[in-house]
DNA sequence: AATTTGCGTAACCAATCGGTTATATTTATA
DNA sequence: TATAAATATAACCGATTGGTTACGCAAATT
């Protein structure tokens, strides 16, 4: 059940705690004490997280470190990227359209 | 009631429509030609596109057509990027370490 | 050995999602 | 003017989401 990355970002929550784990790597509680919401919500999301390869989570004795791993990053970044892209050649037409017209 | 983009990127049959409009703006049936599923259901994805600002629909006689702003684009970008800078800066530091240590 | 700590898991719940079909409305066409 | 075309809207539905509380269990602490 690989999720897409799409997916796992598209909860605020779990973009936030991406953000608090750029920091460092850490223990699910740590995790935890940034948010408003239950401990086993931010579980259910980090285990999303780490569904899609976002978040490794190492178990030390009674504790779990989770980890970022931007790769899935890229996913995004390049579609994103295509348009831009895109947008960038249309701004080029539209200009080279008044450069001729204007 | 504004939509976050990264929640309308989240649908792949709605990037999928992001896709067909990056060619050209198109009327509703011409997108849905595009897709398996019935017009009204790309209907109510074109108006949650719509509602986060990534389409623009405009009535042009019986016809609705849709056109692509990219603009949203920009705030997954940026998110994406500063994240990317974030890995780079962590790959330059193990870079540094290796040196020293090395 | 008993207790506390850190966490997962299960059961539950209301809200949202993404689709459907049926129907209504407006505009173009014959 | 009757009809067809393009589309929206409503009512419905099962699945998923994102949270909750209650409980269980292994590891650390006392």
């Amino acid at each position: 059940m690989r999720r897409d990355p799409w997916q796992a970002l598209a909860d605020p929550t779990r973009r936030q705690i991406i953000e608090v784990l750029s920091k460092s790597p850490q223990t699910v509680n740590t995790i935890a004490e940034n948010f408003a919401i239950s401990r086993p919500a931010i579980s259910k999301q980090l285990k999303i997280l780490e569904k899609s390869a976002l978040v490794t989570i190492e178990k030390q004795g009674r504790e779990r470190v989770c980890t970022l791993t931007l790769a899935p990053l890229q996913e995004v970044q390049i579609w994103v990227q295509q348009y831009e892209a895109f947008w960038l050649k249309k701004l080029d037409k539209l200009d080279d359209y008044l450069k001729k017209e204007g």
